[in-house]
RNA sequence: GGGUUGGUAGCUCAACGGUAGAGCAGCGCCCUUUUAAGGCGUUGGUUCUGGGUUCGAGUCCCAGCCAACCCA
């Protein structure tokens, strides 16, 4: 195989450097800290020792100033080749841009004022064999910054931030919880009956036990078990998996928080939520009015968080846009939703046409939070039922960003009842009952407050992000080399005999 | 699944159907305080893949792959 001669070059600089008896990929090198760090600890005149990528180089002949980043920042560091050893100054000439060194040196301030380390010596810490993106432009393609995040993470200050926030939002998420007297649980992702929501499940084997198993789509059967075992607040915070299309809003897999707390109902859970996005907006982004931006810094959107949020009800919102709505006949609210110009199936049923009005002209034009309640029993299968009116159930959703974020229930308790509408919903297939949840809730569960919180869409509402792919750091694409588009398109998955003892099983 | 747009050097981008170029990176030389350092020189291409039209295709046509956006 013919090979790149950028590439070349590196390897033959990496051979040159196992020549002299140099490792190109060390181990261990101690540091005063993280870039950010040193650069803290600045004194004049001081000994330092910092490591860091290269990420630039700018040769003034014997002065050598170069550029060392970590994710924390940049440090600038001086290298005079007459003050090293012959040995070393050849060494210098085997770095590239990418590679990660270690230095140690003083502190010293150049003549136009930087601070910046004086090289006394430094070790290859490891050698990129491939060039680094453009310094200036950064990676723009889009599908290489999903493909080779690292990449995108390198080369671009934004994404990395996104990244950054994200983590902090989840860590954010979890200390909020923990000081309301939460406790995190992990409940099974293969399930033998993908529960808990309306959802397409992907499908696996389990070959020891020869039987099929689904990815879940949501922990929330298995969650309100521990509600019937007595854990009275409780939540998990993962991943679902939905095997439906991929859109700027869906991915595959995403997080998912579910929390529940037992005797509190959704009303409750809608305060907790609110106070919880507020949190997290002034702790992370530091305001609750979040500007959403365009690629040229215009301002696209503003999101105001300020308390109290709006609350309305589902049949308040949509008479507001036909106060004669529910007096139509099914085919007067179709006729009516070509006026409204909003596309539906003459198949659907009564509640879908109207909730596919909402959707289009409620939600999509929701930025600012809005909790909608009373929602039609139909679109919530396990909610507990108004005791007004049992045709709608004790439920909020959550709509932020033109986006559903977070619904919330009065959880149904009741099994009976609970039996008949997951009977409803399974119509033909009766396989698909969860027994052993209905079991569970035979022995009693207390009423309780559940919610679920979408963390990609959180994230994105929270860093402005137009796309859930802009917030998870491997987005779902299509295979990109000849052998795996092949093994993609014939079905088959790669590696997947079954043999006990595979390479990456740990235990014997 | 349908429509639209795109895929050119390591990166960012040009190129009327007529010799594929630039900046950065790389390589060589000069330069002892630079800041996207600078100066001089220079290498580098399966133009996503496969067909077709044409004297001639990065460009036009067809099919496919991948992606983005819109729609379902």
């Amino acid at each position: 195989m013919e090979e790149n001669e950028l590439l070349a070059i590196r390897r033959q600089k990496l051979h040159r450097l196992q020549a002299r008896g140099v490792n190109a990929f060390g181990t261990r090198f101690e540091t005063d800290g993280t870039i950010a760090e040193v650069r803290q600890k600045f004194v004049e005149g001081q000994k330092v020792r910092v490591a860091g990528r290269i990420t630039a180089h700018r040769n003034m002949g014997k002065s050598q100033f170069v550029d060392l980043s970590d994710v924390t920042g940049r440090i600038q560091i001086f290298i005079s080749l007459k003050g090293l050893s012959p040995d070393d100054a050849e060494m210098f000439d085997l770095l590239d841009m990418g590679d990660f060194i270690g230095v140690s040196g003083v502190y010293f301030t150049t003549r136009t004022g930087e601070l910046t380390v004086r090289v006394e010596s430094f070790r290859i810490l490891s050698k990129a064999l491939r060039p680094l993106p453009d310094k200036w432009h950064g990676v723009a393609d889009v599908e290489t910054r999903y493909r080779q995040r690292y990449l995108d993470l390198l080369a671009n200050p934004d994404s990395r931030a996104v990244f950054l926030q994200r983590s902090r939002i989840v860590q954010e998420i979890r200390q909020f919880l923990f000081e309301r007297g939460f406790i995190e649980v992990e409940t099974p992702m293969m399930q033998a009956i993908a529960g808990g929501a309306a959802a397409r499940p992907f499908q696996t084997h389990h070959n020891a036990l020869g039987m099929g198993l689904y990815l879940r789509i949501a922990p929330e059967l298995y969650l309100k078990r521990l509600l019937v075992g007595g854990y009275p607040k409780i939540f998990e915070l993962n991943r679902n998996f939905r095997n439906e299309g991929i859109s700027r809003r869906h991915n595959p897999e995403f997080t998912m928080l579910e929390a529940y707390w037992a005797y509190a109902d959704y009303e409750m859970m809608a305060d907790l939520v609110e106070e919880l996005i507020c949190t997290l907006a002034e702790k992370v982004v530091g305001t609750l009015r979040i500007e959403h931006r365009n690629a040229a810094g215009e301002l696209t959107k503003t999101i105001n968080l300020q308390r109290p949020w709006r609350r309305a009800r589902y049949h308040d919102l949509i008479t507001a846009i036909d106060p004669d709505w529910f007096g139509r006949s099914k085919p007067g609210k179709l006729a009516r939703c070509v006026e409204l110009n909003v596309e539906v199936r003459p198949e659907m049923e009564e509640f879908e046409i109207t909730q596919q009005v909402f959707e289009k002209l409620v939600e999509e034009k929701t930025i600012d939070p809005l909790y909608v309640t009373h929602l039609p029993k139909e679109l919530v299968p396990l909610a507990k039922q108004n005791l007004q009116d049992p045709a709608i159930v004790d439920v909020y959703e959550l709509i932020v960003n033109g986006q559903e974020l977070s619904p919330g229930y009065s959880e149904l308790n009741d099994p009976v009842v609970q039996r008949e509408r997951l009977l409803a919903q399974a119509g033909e297939e009766v396989q698909k009952m969860d027994e052993d949840f209905l079991l569970a809730l035979e022995h009693g569960m207390p009423p309780a407050g559940g919610i679920g919180l979408g963390i990609d869409r959180l994230v994105m509402m929270l860093t402005g992000a137009e796309s859930i792919r802009d917030v998870i750091l491997f987005p779902h694409l299509k295979p990109r080399t000849v052998e795996n588009a092949t093994n993609a398109t014939s079905g088959k998955m790669p590696q997947m005999e079954d043999s006990e003892g595979a390479a990456n099983e740990k235990a014997p």
